[in-house]
DNA sequence: GATGAATGAGCCTTCATTCAT
DNA sequence: GATGAATGAAGGCTCATTCAT
C-alpha cells in the first residue's frame, strides 16, 4: 500500500497489517454467525493468532465489532457525503438514484451487507453497540439522503412529499435486500431474486412515484 | 371461559390455560431478546412457572419456539387467505391494499412483528427453526400477494410487471418497518417515525407505482 | 389365582394386583437399564398407571427395587434351601450341579439376572440396597453351596478344599453368564455363546475339578 | 521427567502433565461412581483444575472415558500380546498361568479393574462405549487366550476343548474377582476373600481340569 | 508483543418426588 | 384410591476474558 515510503522492517509491518487481519476475519464471522454467536477463538484462529492477541488490539468483542463498522460501513458513508457534496449541478433523481445504487454496491452487494442485518437483529440485546451504529451510521446515512430530497422538492424535480419519512421508505427496500441476501430467503424462496433487477425494480417505482405530477 | 359448563376441577383448567400462558411468555421474550438470548428459565418465571413445567408442554427451545409462531403468524396468514379467496369481485389494488393493511395492523404493528425481525436474524444459526419459518410463513405468504398481483395484471387494473419480483418489492418494506419497530431505530433516530404515515406513504408510493399507464 | 375364595368386588382385587403389575414393570425396565437410568415415569406408564399411583404402594424408588428383589431372587433362594434340606440321601456331586442348575434355570436364564448385574454395578451407588442384597441374597446363597461342599468333604465325595473359598470360585461362572447375559458380550463378540453349552462345559470342569484325587 | 533437556516453560510443562492428571482422576471417579454418576466438576476439582479445563483436552464425557480405556486396559493388552508372542517355547499350560497372573496383577488387581465393572454394568446405556471397548479390549484379549489354547491342544499338552468356549469360562472367573473387588461383596460377605488364594485355587482348578487324560 | 492454558458463570434439559384435586 | 401437574436441584457443555510465561 505505502511500499516507497515504507522504511519499516518486516516484523513491524507484520504487527500493524494484524488489526486489518483480524477486522477482515471479524467481518466475516459477525456476517456469518451474528454478534453473540460468533466466537472470538474463531476469528483469531481466522486471522492466524491466538486468541490473547486479539486483546492486545482490542479491549473486548464490542470493541472489535465497532472496529469492523469504522473500517467498513462508516468510511463509505463518508465518501458518499464528499460525493454528494460535488454533485451540485445533477440533476436530484439521478443523483438519488446514483446514491441508492453507490450504497448498494458499495455496502449492499457485500458482506458488510451483514453487519446492517445484524444490528438490526442483535441490537436490543447490546445497547452500546446499538448507541454507536445509531450515531455513526443511521444518522449520518439518513441526513445524506434526506437532504438530497429536500434539495429535489425544492427544485421542482420531486413531487410535494415529507423528506424524512420518505427516506425511511427509500431506505426499507434497500435494508430489506441486504439482509434477504443474508439471511434463509435467498436461498429458499427467493433463491432467483436478481438483486439487480430488484433494484431496478425499486427505482423504477422511485421515479414514476416521485416525479412531480403534471 | 367456558364458566356454565366447566366441570373440571380448577387445577385442570389451569393446565388447559398453561399452553397459552406459556406461548404468551415466550412470544414477549422471544421478541425482546431474539431466539438464542432467550433463557426458558425466564420464560417459565414469565408463565409464572417453574422451568420444568415449560418441557411438560413443549419438547424443547425450538418447539416452543415453532409453537408461538403457529399461534400468531401462521394463524394471521390462514385467515388471509380465506379474506383473498372471498374478494373475487374486489379491485386488485383495493384487495392489495387491504392485504397489505392487515398485515400490517395484524402482525406488523403488534408485538408478533419481532419474530419476524428474529428469524431474519439468526435463521442462519438454526437451520431447522429456517426451514420451518420458511415453509409455514414466507412461500404462504408470498404466494398470496403474488397471486393478487397477477389477477390485478390480468384484469389490467395494474400496468405490466413481474409478479414474483413485485412482491418481493412490496413485502420489503413492510418487513423493513415491522424490523425498525423492534430495533433501535425507533427508540432513536426514528422516535417520530408514525408507522401509520409510514404506511400511508408506501401505499401511496405502490398505488400510483402500480397503475396502469395512460 | 384365588379364584373360589375371592370374595372381593373387582376394582378391589384389580388393586390387589396393581403392585404385582408394577414390580413386572419395574424388573423389565431395572434389567433393560439398570437402577439409575430406570425411570420411574416410564415403569409407572408401563403398568398402565400413573406416576403418582406408584408412591401409594412404594415409598420410593429403592423401595420399588427391594419389593422387586424379594419376589424373584429371594423367593427363589427360599425354594433352593427346603430342596437342599429335603435331599440328604443325594451324592453331593449331584445335589451341587443340581443347585447350579436350578440356580441357571430359575434365575441366570431369566430377566432376573439382570437385577444381579445391576446390583454389581450399581450398589456402590447405592449404600442401602447394597446391605439389603447382600443380607438377603448374597449370603443366603452362598451358606446354601458352602453347605453343600462341606458336606460332599467330610462323605469323602470330594477331595478336600476350602469351602468358603470354593463356593465363591463356583459362583464365579455364572454370575459372569449372567452377565454376559445382559451386557454386551452376547450382542457381539460372544453372540454365539450358548449358554448351556457354556454350563455344560462349566460343570464338566467341576466334576474334575473337584473329584477326590485317586 | 525430561528434566535435564527440558527447556520449556513452567506452564507449559503443566499442560502436557494436564492429560495425565485428568485420566488419573477420571479413573478413579469412574471405577467408584460408574460412568453416568460421575460428575465431570468432580474429576476436574480432583485433578485440581476447572471444569472449563477439562474440555481443553478432552471432547466430552465418553472421550474422557475412552481415553482412559486406552491409557490402562488396551496398554496392558497390546504388552501380552508381544509377552506371548516371544514365548513360543514355553509349556502352554505355564504360559496360560502366566498370562492369566498377568491379567490379575496388572489389571484385575488394580483400580482398573473397576473399569470392567462399569462396561459391564452400563454399557447397555452407551452403545458407542460398548462398541468402543468391545473393539479394543474384549475381542483383542480373547482372541490371545483362544490362541493359547489352541497351541496348547495342538501340541497335546491340553486335552480337547473348544477353545472359545474355554477362552469365556476362564475369562469368567477373573471378570467375577474384578467386580467383587469393586462391589458390595468385598466389603461385606466377602471381606476375607483373599484374591489370590482365589486365584490359586482357580488356577488349580484350571490345571488339573484342562490336563491330558492319561 | 504473543501465546494459549485456565477460569467460571451461564444455559438447556432431566427426573425423583410432592400434593391439590 | 388415583391422578398428573408442578417443582427444583443437578449435570454436561460453551465461551468471553485473564494472565503467567
Amino acid at each position: 500500500m505505502q511500499a516507497p515510503t515504507d522504511t519499516k522492517p518486516r516484523w513491524e509491518r507484520r504487527k500493524d497489517a494484524r488489526p486489518q487481519e483480524l477486522l477482515a476475519a471479524a467481518l466475516e464471522l459477525f456476517v456469518d454467525r451474528g454478534f453473540a454467536a460468533t466466537r472470538l477463538e474463531d476469528v483469531a484462529r481466522a486471522a492466524g493468532v491466538s486468541k490473547g492477541t486479539l486483546y492486545l488490539y482490542f479491549e473486548n468483542k464490542q470493541d472489535l465489532f465497532k472496529a469492523v463498522v469504522r473500517d467498513t460501513i462508516v468510511q463509505t458513508i463518508g465518501q458518499a457525503e464528499s460525493d454528494a457534496a460535488a454533485a451540485q449541478d445533477m440533476p436530484s433523481d439521478e443523483l438519488l438514484r446514483q446514491m441508492l445504487r453507490t450504497w448498494w454496491t458499495q455496502v449492499g452487494a457485500t458482506k458488510v451487507a451483514g453487519l446492517a442485518k445484524l444490528m438490526m437483529a442483535e441490537s436490543g440485546n447490546f445497547p452500546e453497540l446499538a448507541q454507536f451504529y445509531n450515531e455513526e451510521v443511521i444518522e449520518r446515512g439518513s441526513r445524506l439522503l434526506t437532504g438530497i430530497l429536500e434539495r429535489g422538492v425544492a427544485r421542482g424535480e420531486f413531487r410535494p412529499l415529507d423528506p424524512v419519512m420518505m427516506t425511511n421508505v427509500l431506505i426499507a427496500p434497500v435494508l430489506t435486500l441486504m439482509m434477504w441476501k443474508h439471511s434463509f430467503f435467498p436461498c429458499e424462496t427467493h433463491e432467483g431474486v436478481d438483486a439487480d433487477a430488484f433494484m431496478e425494480t425499486f427505482l423504477g417505482l422511485v421515479q414514476q412515484g416521485l416525479a412531480p405530477q403534471k
